[in-house]
Formats: structure tokens, sequence, C-alpha cells
DNA sequence: CATTGATCTGAACGCTGGTTCAGTTAATAT
DNA sequence: ATATTAACTGAACCAGCGTTCAGATCAATG
């Protein structure tokens, strides 16, 4: 045997899921080509296939890797009982999260619809899982009398669309630091809830 | 001269741009074909180019059309004075002009990226013309001391994202008719601007 | 009814796409 | 040193792309 340890593989694998990652957000998957993608490597399109079995497993590993690591991360928090609490623990973990990785924040809005029917489901599923964790959480702080919701399924939708946003437009370098930004948005999600008072 | 009136241009013309929006937004631009376009209007590919120099513009134009509508509605609407009264004016227009459009929304959030930079620069004008009156009653509202927000800024991206991100879910025949949904989110946003309680 | 010209067809053009693969290269094991 | 084999090259394959255009079509005009 040849080539075990300090192999290239191991540089020229991520390489290549980082390259089509940059390329897909900025051009769109349809628009990004295999040859791009191994120009951007320094490897020629061919060698591309000793990774991936074609295209579409690229941008579904990338989408499913996303997703998979978005719920393991949620489910590896300690998440406060008290629903104010919790709402201000969520802000700051979906804020920082999505921050962190705005390209896969993109491809997976936007990529969707470049998916098999068989792999969009799949990634359809674990966005559901996630949307289900702030509705199960806006459910429990109506109950308990601390939020004021007119449609907590609504306002399920509207809380992460609010938060997801950011990575349209926030940078690291910009008018606010990513603190500020938590810290903002934390006061906006209680107004939202219509937590009262006393902590705005 | 010959086909002047009742000629098929008239009908060709808006069936092509209807079925171009109809996939664009279904597989995205990139990944729709001249011949796809023409195979919806019945039509041969060829024909195409009588009615577009090519498919660039066939998207700009949907961009440029539908942006330049939005504005144009919304200079037409009659705002209240009243920062509050304002605010309720704003979400129903916005809601109702987005959910009568959602392909078209779809479009220009996802394939603004497939503009040459030309046709990008100038919807992104009319993208900032529009989130200028967001921030500016938001602004007016501020200072009158009918809302009380965190950021401003902040504010006019969150209550923009929290509308549009509706067009994802929202169906007509679904559990929310048009009009409880404006009032569910005339309520919310009156809430996320910390508008006095007074209406909920 | 013959003419006209807007409208469309059908075939072609040059090019690029994803993917395959026989062969080359080079790092490790013996 | 030699054998082994993972990693990669370079060229090819064919299907399909956007676009062009000479010619066919056909409804209104005169």
């Amino acid at each position: 045997m040849a080539r075990k340890t300090g192999s290239h593989s191991e540089i020229t694998g991520p390489k290549i899921k980082q390259a089509a990652l940059e390329l897909f957000a900025r051009h769109g998957f349809a628009a990004v080509t295999m040859r791009q993608i191994a120009a951007r490597v320094g490897v020629q399109a061919g060698a591309i296939y000793n990774y991936t079995p074609d295209k579409q497993a690229l941008l579904f590993d990338l989408l499913r890797g996303h997703m998979a690591d978005l719920l393991a991360r949620w489910a590896a928090e300690q998440v406060p009982h008290d629903p104010v609490a919790a709402l201000d623990h969520f802000v700051a973990f979906h804020l920082d999260f999505h921050i962190q990785r705005p390209y896969l924040v993109f491809i997976s809005y936007m990529e969707l619809r470049n998916l098999t029917e068989e792999n969009f489901k799949e990634i359809e599923e674990m966005r559901r899982r996630y949307e289900k964790i702030v509705y199960d959480m806006i459910r429990k702080g109506v109950l308990s009398g601390d939020f004021q919701v007119p449609d907590a399924k609504i306002t399920s939708f509207a809380l992460i669309a609010m938060l997801t946003g950011v990575v349209d437009w926030f940078r690291e370098d910009g008018r606010l630091s990513s603190t500020e930004l938590t810290r903002h948005y934390c006061a906006l999600a209680r107004q939202t809830f219509g937590v009262n008072a006393p902590a705005l």
C-alpha cells in the first residue's frame, strides 16, 4: 500500500467542498461549472470525481451538513426554563450560528430547488424540525403568560425570518458588532413577543 | 402593411414573460433554457428573439418591472400622518403587494446575482429606495415618541424580512385568510415597534 | 385576389456542460 | 531500489446551451 498518511486527499477533499460552497453562494448552483470548482482547487475537473459521485451530491452534502450542524448544536445547548430567558438564548444562538456561515445560509435557502426530489425532502424535514423547536418555545411562553402574540405559528415564521435576514446585510466590520447586534435583536424579539416591559 | 391589430405578438409577448417568470421562479434563471420557455408558450426557441434581445433581458425586465410597480404603487398610496396608522398602512400594503406576486418576489431575491453588473445596480438602487421609505417611516415614529425600537436601521430590515418572508409559506387556501394575516401582522408589527398597548 | 410584412419554423452554428477513463505521477511500504 | 496504488491529468464524449437566419406562413391591406 501507498499514500496512507499525509495523503493529498485529506487536503483536496475539503478544498473542493469549500470552493463549491463559495462558488455556489456567489453564482448559484446551476451557473457554476465543475471546471470552475476544479480551477479554484488547483486541479483538473476529473479529479473532483474522486471525492463526489456528481455535482448534485456536492450541493446536497453541503446542505445536509449545514442543517445537521444546526440541529446538533441546538440540541447541545443548555436552554433556560424561563420562557423569556429561553427566547434571549435562542436569539443569540440563531444569530451567532447564521452570522458565522453566511454562504451556507444563502445556499440553504436559494438552492433547495436544485435538489432532486428525494434530497429536497430530507433537507425540508430537517428544516421543519428546527421550525418546530421555535414554535414549541413560543407555545410554552404563551401558555405561561410570558408572551403575548397574535398567532404562535405566524410569530415563529416572523422570528426566524427577521433573524435569518440579518445575513443579507450584516458585516463583521460594519457599524454594529455582533454583540450589539445580538443585544438589539433580543430587545426587538422581546417586544415582538409582547414581553411586559421590565427588560427593555 | 399587414398584421397590425389582432396580431399574435400581443399574445405571444406576454405569454413569454409569464412562462419565463414561472420557470425562473421554479428552477432558477441559470437552470431554465430558452427551449423550455418556448415550449411552454407553444413556439420554437427562435421566436422568442422577436420579443427580447437575449435571455438576460428577459430576467431584467421582470425584475425592473416588479420594483417599478412596487415603488409606483406605494407612491400612489394615501399614507396617514399618524405614525401608528402609517405602520398599519404599510404592513397591509406590503403584505398585499407581495402575496399577489410570489414568483416575482422569489426571483427578485434569488436571481439578483444573475444580472449583469449594470443591471444589478439599477435594481439595487430601486430596492434601496424602498428600504429608505421604511426607514424614514420608523424614524418619524421614533421622533414622535410613538415607536420604541432598539435601532431604527435594524428594525427596518427586520420588518421587511418578517413581512416578505410570508410568501415562503402563505397560501390563499391555507389556515388563514389574507385579511386575518394582515390583522395579525399589524398587531405583531405594533408590538415589535413598541407601540404602547392600546391596540392589541 | 395579389401583396405585404409581421411572425414563426427548423435547422444549423460554435461552444460549453457534466462526466468518463486510459494513462501518468509520486509518496509510501517492502 | 522496486513495487504498489492513491491521486491526478488530459483528452475525449455527447448532449445540450444561447443565438442566428433563410425561408415558410398567413392575416390584414389595397
